[in-house]
DNA sequence: CAGGTC
DNA sequence: ACTGG
C-alpha cells in the first residue's frame, strides 16, 4: 500500500552533475532499494550518527532533488542537513572537472566522452561503520552479493523499524555490540559471508574493545570513528584502519575515501590497476625509478608497523601517481573511471519488481564488446 | 570470475 | 579459501 501523503521537500540539484540512479548504484553504497513504480530509493538512515535511524526516501528530476522521512518526524533541518553532507552538494563538480582537464588533459579535455559521466562524479559521504563493514564485505566479491550481504547484516542483527508504506520490513545498520551479541561467525557463514564472517565478527569486537579502552563506550561506532581518525593524517589513519581484521589496503582506502572525507584517496582495485597500466602506461615492472620510490616509501612507513606488513608497494604507487596527477579530490576522478570501466551492472534490489540494470551512456562505448573478447 | 585479504 | 550469477 502506497500512503500518498509523503510531504516531500526538494532541493536544487542539476541531474547533468548529480544523477542519484547512478551514484546510488555504481557500487560504493549497498543498501539503497530501488521502487521502479515510483522511480523512488529508499533505506534506513543514522542521520546525524546517532543511535536513531529514519526511513529515507529519494526521488530526482531535471532540476530537483526530493527528500522525506516516512517514519519519526519527518525532520525537514535534520534530512536538509544530511542530504548536503551525504551527497557532498557544497563541493563544485564543475571546477572539479575544470581542473582535470587541466591536470590531465589526455583524459579529461575530449568531454564527449566523459560528459555523459559527470553524473557519477560524486564520491557519497557515508556512515563510517556502515561504510568499514561493508567494504571488509566487497573483498574478492560482486556488487550484488555485497548488496545481499549487507541486507542480511540488517536483517539478522539490526532492529526492525516501524514503518507504514513498505511491504517488507526495514532494518537498522547493526552497531557492534548487536553484532557481537546476537552473531557468530558460523551464523554469518550459514547466511553465505564465506570466509568474510570472520572479519566481522573480530571487526565488531575489535570496535567494542577500543571504545572500552578509550573510555568512549557512550559514542556510536561511527562516532567514535571519527573521534579517532578526523583530522589525522591519511597515513595514521590508514594505519588504524589496516588494523581490523579483513581490511586491506583497498578495503581501508575505501573507507577511507567514502566514509570519513579523504577525498584525495584512490582506492586501487583491479580496475584502477589495469586503466593504470592500460590508459596511463604505469609500467608493472621494476625500472630503477620504481626501485628509488618504493625505498623511500619503504623508509616513509618504518613509523607504520600495520601499513608495512599488510601494504602492496606497486599498488601503493599507483594510488601516489593519481593523486599526484588529480589533486585533492582525486578519489572523485577514481570515481568516474571506475564507473566508465565497469559501469555496466549493479545489484541494487528493486524493492517492486526485479532487477535493474544500470546502463551508462558513453559516446563510444565497446567496453562491453572488449570485454567479451578480453574473456574468450 | 567478482572493486582483496589472510 | 566462501559462494552465487
Amino acid at each position: 500500500m502506497t500512503s500518498g501523503v509523503d510531504k516531500w521537500f526538494k532541493i536544487a540539484v542539476n541531474i547533468k552533475y548529480l544523477d542519484i540512479s547512478t551514484v546510488l548504484q555504481i557500487g560504493q553504497s549497498f543498501r539503497w532499494v530501488y521502487n521502479g513504480e515510483t522511480n523512488e530509493y529508499i533505506s534506513s538512515i543514522n542521520l546525524d550518527h546517532d543511535k536513531t535511524f529514519d526511513i529515507v526516501k529519494l526521488k530526482q528530476d531535471d532540476k530537483f532533488m526530493y527528500y522525506t522521512s516516512v517514519n519519526n518526524n519527518n525532520n525537514k533541518q535534520l534530512l536538509h542537513t544530511w542530504v548536503r553532507s551525504y551527497f557532498l552538494l557544497d563541493i563544485d563538480r564543475k571546477q572539479l572537472f575544470e581542473h582535470w582537464k587541466i591536470k590531465d588533459p589526455k583524459h579529461f579535455s575530449n568531454l564527449s566522452h566523459i560528459e555523459p559521466l559527470c553524473s557519477s562524479c560524486c564520491i557519497l559521504q557515508q556512515d563510517p561503520w556502515e561504510t568499514l563493514l561493508s567494504f571488509i564485505c566487497s573483498s574478492n566479491n560482486n556488487i550484488s552479493r555485497i548488496t545481499k550481504m549487507c541486507h542480511t547484516l540488517t536483517e539478522l542483527a539490526g532492529d526492525e523499524i516501524p514503518n507504514c508504506d513498505q511491504l517488507s520490513p526495514l532494518y537498522t545498520f547493526p552497531n557492534s555490540g548487536q553484532i557481537i551479541k546476537v552473531l557468530t561467525e558460523s551464523i554469518l557463514r550459514e547466511n553465505g559471508f564465506g570466509y568474510r564472517a570472520k572479519y566481522i565478527i573480530e571487526t565488531a569486537k575489535k570496535i567494542v574493545d577500543l571504545k572500552l579502552k578509550d573510555g568512549m563506550m557512550e559514542l556510536s561506532d561511527s562516532q567514535y570513528l571519527k573521534w579517532k581518525i578526523s583530522g589525522s593524517p591519511y597515513l595514521e589513519a590508514r594505519e588504524f584502519a589496516l588494523a581490523f581484521s579483513g581490511v586491506g589496503p583497498k578495503v581501508a582506502d575505501c573507507f577511507l575515501l567514502m566514509g570519513m572525507g579523504y577525498h584525495d584517496v584512490v582506492p586501487v582495485d583491479v580496475h584502477v590497476n589495469r586503466i593504470a597500466q592500460r590508459d596511463y602506461k604505469i609500467t608493472s615492472g621494476s625500472s630503477n625509478n620504481k626501485k628509488t620510490q618504493i625505498a623511500k616509501l619503504k623508509l616513509e612507513y618504518t613509523k607504520y608497523p600495520t601499513t608495512r606488513r599488510k601494504i602492496n608497494f606497486d599498488l601503493d604507487l599507483i594510488r601516489l601517481f593519481f593523486r599526484d596527477l588529480w589533486g585533492a579530490y582525486s578519489g572523485w576522478a577514481q570515481a568516474i573511471f571506475f564507473a566508465k570501466e565497469v559501469g555496466s551492472t549493479s545489484g541494487i534490489v528493486d524493492g517492486s519488481v526485479s532487477k535493474r540494470k544500470l546502463l551508462i551512456k558513453t559516446e563510444d562505448d565497446n567496453s562491453a564488446v572488449t570485454k567479451r573478447i578480453k574473456v574468450k
